[in-house]
DNA sequence: TTCCAGGTTTCCT
DNA sequence: AGGAAACATGGA
C-alpha cells in the first residue's frame, strides 16, 4: 500500500522592506541555475530543501495581499510532523528573512554609489547559500572564470553527484552534492568536466574536510569575528582572501563581509559612475566608508544591478 | 582570434 | 612585503 503523499502550505507576514519580487529577479539570472527554478511568469521559486532526512520539494511565492506563500510537497504523510519548522528556518536563512534592513537603507540613501540600486531593487535581500559544503564549492567552481561557465560547472558536478528528488510532475529537483561523496572522489572524475586540475585537488580536499568534521559552521562561528572566520578558512588551500569573504557573506551571514577583489563588484561600480576604467581597490576603500558594517548587503545591491 | 572572467598559488626581487 | 607569472577553460 502507497502512503498518501502530503501537501502543506502556510502564509507568512513579509517582514518591513521585504519583496519577493527583486529576490525572485535575482534567482532567475541564470537559466542554466540548477538547485532551484524560478517559473515563468517569475512569481515563484521552487527547490528541494533537505532536512530531516526527508527531501520536501518547497515552492515560495507571493500571495496577492503582500504576504508569502510557503509549500512542500513530496514527503509521506507520516513524516510531515516537525518538518515545517525546519523548512521554515531554512528559508528564512536563505532569504535573510529577520535582518533589520531599516539602518541599511538609511545609509544607503546618502550614498552615491548605493542610492539608485536601493530604491531600484527595493526589498532585496542578501539571498544566503545556508550549507557550507555548497558555499564553499560554489566560491571555488567560480574563482577566476565567467559566471555563465561556473553555472555550467556546477550543472554538471550537481548532475552527477548530487541528490534529487522528483516531484508528481516528474520534474526533477537537484541538490548540491555532500561533502561526503565530493571528498571521496579523485580529481579525474572532476577534471573530467572541464573543472581544472587545482579546483578538482581544492574541491576534494576542502569536502575532506566538511566530512571529517574539522570545518563546520559552527566553528567558523563561533570565533565571533569575521577576522577569526577569515583566518580560518584562508589557511586552507584553494580559499583566498574572496573566497573566505564571499563564503562569510553568503554563509555565514556577517553583515560586513566583504570580497573587496570581487570582479562582479568591480564592473558594478564601473556602471554606475560610468569610468572607463574599473576601480582599484583604494578607491573602492574610499566609495564604500560610509558602508560599514553592511559591505556584504552593499556587495550585494552591486551585484545585483548586473542583471 | 583576442580578451577576460564573481582568484589562488607560487615564485621572484 | 609586494608584484609578476602560471594556471586553465569557455563565453562573447
Amino acid at each position: 500500500m502507497i502512503e498518501p503523499i502530503a501537501f502543506h502550505e502556510e502564509w507568512l507576514e513579509s517582514p518591513p522592506h521585504f519583496r519577493l519580487e527583486p529576490i525572485l529577479g535575482y534567482l532567475a539570472r541564470s537559466a542554466n541555475e540548477c538547485l532551484f527554478q524560478v517559473n515563468e511568469s517569475g512569481s515563484e521559486v521552487t527547490r528541494c530543501i533537505p532536512v530531516n532526512g526527508e527531501k520536501p520539494i518547497v515552492t515560495i511565492g507571493s500571495g496577492t495581499d503582500g504576504r508569502i506563500r510557503l509549500s512542500f510537497r513530496g514527503v509521506a504523510a507520516s513524516r510531515m510532523p516537525g518538518l515545517s519548522d525546519s523548512v521554515r528556518q531554512y528559508v528564512c536563512d536563505w532569504l535573510d528573512w529577520h535582518r533589520d534592513m531599516a539602518p541599511f537603507y538609511e545609509m544607503a540613501a546618502n550614498d552615491p554609489l548605493l542610492r539608485g540600486p536601493a530604491d531600484r531593487f527595493h526589498g532585496l535581500r542578501l539571498v544566503g547559500v545556508p550549507d557550507l559544503f555548497e558555499a564553499l564549492g560554489w566560491a571555488i567552481l567560480g574563482q577566476q572564470i565567467n559566471l555563465a561557465f561556473a553555472y555550467t560547472l556546477k550543472r554538471r558536478l550537481v548532475e552527477a553527484y548530487g541528490d534529487s528528488a522528483v516531484d508528481e510532475r516528474g520534474v526533477r529537483h537537484w541538490t548540491f552534492p555532500a561533502a561526503e561523496t565530493v571528498a571521496a572522489l579523485r580529481p579525474e572524475d572532476l577534471t573530467a568536466m572541464s573543472i581544472t586540475t587545482k579546483k578538482a585537488e581544492y574541491l576534494i580536499s576542502v569536502a575532506g574536510l566538511v566530512a571529517d568534521g574539522s570545518l563546520t559552521k559552527e566553528r567558523l562561528l563561533s570565533a565571533g569575528s569575521l577576522r577569526e572566520a577569515e583566518r580560518t578558512l584562508t589557511s586552507i588551500r584553494g580559499i583566498g582572501p574572496w573566497t573566505a569573504h564571499y563564503v562569510a557573506m553568503r554563509c555565514l551571514r556577517f553583515p560586513d563581509a566583504f570580497p573587496i577583489q570581487d570582479v562582479g563588484l568591480h564592473l558594478a561600480i564601473r556602471k554606475i559612475l560610468g569610468t572607463e576604467a574599473k576601480p582599484a581597490i583604494p578607491e573602492i576603500l574610499g566609495l564604500s566608508a560610509g558602508w560599514r558594517g553592511w559591505e556584504a548587503y552593499a556587495t550585494f545591491f552591486l551585484w545585483r544591478t548586473l542583471y
